[in-house]
DNA sequence: AGCGCATTTGCAATCGCTTTGCTTTTACGC
DNA sequence: GCGTAAAAGCAAAGCGATTGCAAATGCGCT
């Protein structure tokens, strides 16, 4: 899931291709996501970026998610953000939220059978999926 | 989802049975949440209760989900609550949970593969399974 | 390169839901 | 009925999210 180095060019151009303007606040926050270990809150990321203005972090986040560079959800009342594939027909990966320290990590993407019974977005998986459990470190 | 009134046994029982004091409060928040229309968040319940202080109605709601007799639910940062059948079965179904009316439902168990790469837990399948989208009803 | 303007940032503050401290009240076992 | 631990009420605080406004800045155009 982490990611190589972006260049700042590569960051500038998806940024602006987005149709915003590739300030150096957008391209840090971008990079930083695109490079992080898992999804990011906006506290955290505000904390590693020290430079900049919490209420910056914030807007920047959520005007590159509404831009579609990042994907944004809700775990616990808090929005994690991580950076959207770039490869094609890019599909939503589960998302494993400990119970005990609350740690969320990617998961694999799964295949899972799908009965008549069930909405119609879960049928054409157009879901996110979290997994609550104890992680490894906490069992 | 609605059910028939419950009475004040059934209330008393189910909550003592769970360990905790059958408190006129208590009773009166599971049974509000048993015969709700779908899943209630806090202040809804706060609300609909005039005689009692928000604070008891928010301690009510988080002790009888710990103790087991509500399932608590995260939609776009406000914690709803609904009870939970008291059918046997698998309680360890999925859920789906629509982003735009916050309606939670059950759905039946699916399988699912698991590589090699996901923590223990959800190898060993101890894990709550949630899914988010948008319901048939808001689409 | 400079200008102008719309956009972005920093500072300060607010908002809304959630949660807690402390004293008084109460459920319930004996 | 008594005693005690738990629950309730009142007041307040906490936390993540969000916003207003003035200053700073990206970028198209000349």
């Amino acid at each position: 899931m982490p990611r190589p180095e972006p260049t700042d060019d590569d960051l500038r151009a998806a940024i602006r291709g987005a149709g915003l303007r590739a300030t150096r606040g957008r391209m840090v926050v971008l990079g930083t996501v695109i490079t992080a270990d898992g999804p990011v809150s906006h506290a955290e990321l505000a904390e590693a970026l020290g430079g900049f203005d919490r209420a910056t972090v914030y807007r920047n986040l959520m005007d590159l998610a509404d831009a579609g560079l990042l994907r944004r959800f809700d775990v616990d009342h808090v929005w994690r953000f991580e950076a959207l594939s770039l490869e094609p027909g890019d599909p939503r990966h589960p998302h494993f939220v400990c119970t005990d320290c609350g740690q969320v990590e990617c998961l694999p993407v799964m295949g899972f059978e799908v009965s008549e019974r069930v909405p119609a977005a879960v049928a054409a998986r157009q879901i996110d999926v979290q997994m609550r459990g104890v992680c490894d470190d906490c069992r």
